[in-house]
DNA sequence: GTTTTCTAATTTTGATGAAAATTTATAGCC
DNA sequence: GGCTATAAATTTTCATCAAAATTAGAAAAC
């Protein structure tokens, strides 16, 4: 990695930043790694970027220890790429490693399915969740559509016995946002689309239909792919 | 999480950190982590053992920067738990997260058997791994034996395309490692029927015989759960 | 005399700023 | 043109301070 000479145009990023307030009350580190997660996830801290430590550090007004916690658990889920004494860069977004993050999810959530139609759960449980959804869909909400997702996955590996897969598929998912934030176009149309998988997966686990069930599951997570697939180049690392 | 009082019978603790050599001019964060976490999962660092980062920077005569950046990746693989302001402690050995991590390994190691069948892989390339399993064995060092499988499992993900489903399988394998040192009675024909089960797999998927391969992969793993789900009851916290 | 409540001390993690170590780019020299 | 020394940038580690939580003991209330 070359040392590029000290560059000043780092504004944009230092008014980003800036901006947000750090809550002195609670631990910082974890909020510093939830912003930078979302930055890199939006395409605010975009491939390839330089993020030395002190910058950061000096822009949200910390000191670098709880920065350096946050870089830590970044470079652990692949969004920051350090090179010991040199610095760090924000990952690019690697075609292979998105495809392997959706077989991965997709692994996971098919298992989640599958232990759900082999234990009896309640799956009532699931109707304000959807019923969040739906209003977050009638009104194009993207931003509360994508928290109550989270949710539902998340209870669903809940359901089945097996939280910590959620976890897991979570780290992968990063990867897949941070593609699909830059090549979906019509979002309105995908969250109505992604809302009518969850509630008709939702009727099929309900039928103990588990042919039917893992079949959604998997086209639920595929969907993501061809979004991915169409726009980003085979080799192309951006 | 009481405080006790300072006990002074930290001694078997301190020999026992003491006598390890952090090697300067490599990163020491790492060094403490790999530390710790073979500790753990060997059953020296025993469940509910409250272990402070002042402590252990003192034995191993480092700073307690280091020790902090290993704590946190034991909390995120859940063999620490930290109560902020409070302290430290090894995870207890939870059945429900065992069986929980040998779900997950399954539908992981399943994945990477299935890709394997589907598309053209070079299986030759175990040949070398598999003589030095059997060497392994036929010495009965279930120490080597140990590495080559994680090498085996490994080259097997590798060579499926997805090297990140062993990284996720291996957080949860430390969990069930854990439990299999204290249970696992005859390490010699346990390791030489594990080292029997990767042959088959091995020739199974030379011969493209998924369906047998899929069976194989998870025996291989379900295996691991009869031995842990003799000893530890069902509902027992260690 | 017993129980409860308050206060101070102790322990531990959290955060900070500075010093040390290391790598890389650049300028100067042969 | 290639090699070496120097300086800059950055991470890594350290020692120290700050904040929070629990315990222990004294004081107060019953």
């Amino acid at each position: 990695m070359p040392r590029p000479k000290k560059s000043e145009n780092k504004t944009d990023l230092s008014d980003l930043l800036s901006e947000h307030q750090i809550d002195r009350s609670r631990a910082i580190g974890g909020q510093v790694y939830d912003l930078l997660r979302l930055f890199i996830i939006l395409d605010q801290l975009q491939p390839g970027m330089q993020i030395n430590e002190l910058d950061i550090a000096k822009w949200l007004g910390v000191s670098r220890t709880p920065v350096r916690e946050a870089y830590q658990r970044l470079m652990s889920d692949g969004l920051v790429i350090t090179q010991p004494k040199v610095g760090s860069v924000v990952s690019s977004i690697d075609h292979k490693r998105i495809k392997e993050g959706i077989i991965i999810r997709r692994a996971l959530e098919r298992e989640v399915v599958r232990l759900i139609c082999e234990n009896d759960v309640d799956l009532d449980r699931f109707s304000a969740n959807l019923a969040l959804q739906r209003v977050a869909v009638s009104q194009s909400d993207a931003i509360e559509f994508f928290k109550q997702d989270e949710a539902f996955h998340l209870m669903l590996a809940d359901l089945a016995g097996i939280p910590t897969a959620w976890k897991m598929a979570q780290s992968v998912k990063a990867h897949i946002d941070r593609a699909r934030i830059r090549v979906t176009s019509n979002l309105p149309d995908r969250i109505n689309q992604a809302f009518d998988e969850h509630l008709k997966l939702i009727d099929a686990l309900k039928q103990k239909q588990s042919d039917t069930a893992l079949d959604l599951i998997s086209q639920h997570i595929e969907a993501i792919f061809s979004d991915v697939d169409k726009i980003t180049p085979e080799n192309l690392n951006i």
